[in-house]
DNA sequence: GCGCTGGTTCGGCGCCGGCCGAAGCGTCGC
DNA sequence: GCGACGCTTCGGCCGGCGCCGAACCAGCGC
């Protein structure tokens, strides 16, 4: 819970908030870098089709506003969102550019069909993909789902893991790496914007999707956000959750 | 129901939203209409700061956005926020802004404490107020409830006043006002912003407003359109009209 | 009819911000 | 040492946008 008496925010702050992600190419690298790693400066730049001296101004703007940090390492400069909140207001807002009506009757169509590429991707993502470290899409809506059905998940007062899950995802991952070492919030409710459904983050979210990945259960398509079922995915779904994904 | 697949938030898009928020005179708007209320052009104007000029073309936008609507009535336009998933998103967006860390060490202390006569303010416009020449508020909404209970007004076909209401009016305001002179509608529905439900306007609702002053039912707040009900005023409205307000 | 007032349209002004290319600086690999 | 590469800084260009004032239009009351 927030606390409002500290969120005054006036309508300066608003915009200057806004103001970070009312550029083209700042909220193209943003939602880039939903996909919870962290990206090169210039992988960055090419990404969005401007000169990395472009890229530069955009990216102190964007670290100094608190939405992204960036890590030296060498000659290269690693940029990720800065965290969960930041990550949830970009998502929360690109949710809301679909959403909202255009409201003026229909003029302006879609742009264009867009290229035939651009759907497929879109499908792509609407099927998997990751929300910033954790799996969202129908396959994040559907394990989440599972994962309830099994009594892993409770979402009376508010989403908590149950006993029976710790122990599941004690299993799952090996003892290795859970329970979880960081403070964060160990489940946590996400709405999925394709699905207009809770999908599960925080810390168990990012465990699962991070295993997923490393026993590739799901591979990247190419540098999206977009994931595949692979038939050992498929398998092992059902296994561990009882999932049937046609 | 929106179509899915095309929900897919470009940067364009998500720069096209923020965009509209990335203003402070916008922003400025948008937080005031936070209180749910309807505002009129030049309340908002005078409330950012610029000339109703400039309002106009920011609400224009804001409208064509999808964020607000608007409302014509008579000569003035009330704007409002378009509905819950822009309230969230504004209040998202408000949120995060005093959420995020300022990451330049914090210079800039907050202006002011947003001063707390605000809140009184809005609390008594809601309680009364006068919209134009006529009685708002609750108190407006109340008095107009009482008049239809009574019989003296009948909302079938349209709002009217019955005869009996004719003769309630004559006997209150002493014949010497009533009935009016002038061409305007005798009675006339008027939608209250803050009660969301209608309110009694016209010739009829400017006469009971100018005799409740006059007979120091209310008095009005300072400058405001706040008005505030006085004891004489409350054992008034108990006899003329049985009501009985706490 | 007239005057008042709320709102809009239109020109014009000034500034801010996004963009680039060229030059500079550090890191890496040879 | 040297070049290649990633990134940054600095001018400078240009378009867009927020602002205003003046004129205009439309309700409303007289």
């Amino acid at each position: 819970m927030v606390d409002m008496t500290d969120t005054a925010a006036t309508g300066t702050d608003l915009a200057g908030l806004a103001g970070l992600l009312a550029d083209r190419t700042r909220a193209t690298v943003c939602l880039a870098l939903m996909d919870g790693r962290a990206w090169t400066a210039t992988e960055l730049a090419r990404h969005a089709g401007v000169a990395p001296s472009t890229a530069t101004e955009h990216l102190n703007l964007l670290v100094a506003g608190g939405l992204l940090t960036d890590v030296r390492q060498g000659r290269h400069r690693y940029v990720r969102l800065a965290g969960t909140p930041a990550a949830e207001l970009v998502e929360r807002l690109a949710a809301a550019a679909g959403e909202l009506a255009p409201a003026d009757g229909g003029g302006a169509e879609r742009p264009a069909p867009s290229s035939l590429t651009a759907v497929h991707r879109r499908h792509a993502l609407a099927a998997a993909r990751t929300c910033y470290d954790h799996l969202a899409g129908r396959l994040g809506v559907a394990v989440t789902d599972a994962l309830t059905a099994r009594g892993y998940l409770s979402w009376d007062r508010g989403l908590t893991l149950t006993d029976d899950g710790d122990a599941w995802f004690a299993v799952l991952l090996d003892g290795a790496s859970w329970p979880p070492a960081s403070r964060r919030p160990v489940v946590r409710s996400c709405l999925d914007w394709t699905e207009r459904r809770p999908h599960l983050g925080g810390a168990a979210g990012a465990a699962l999707c991070t295993h997923a990945v490393e026993a590739s259960w799901v591979v990247r398509a190419g540098r999206t956000r977009a994931l595949r079922l692979t038939d050992a995915g498929r398998s092992a779904l059902r296994d561990v959750l009882g999932l049937d994904l046609t």
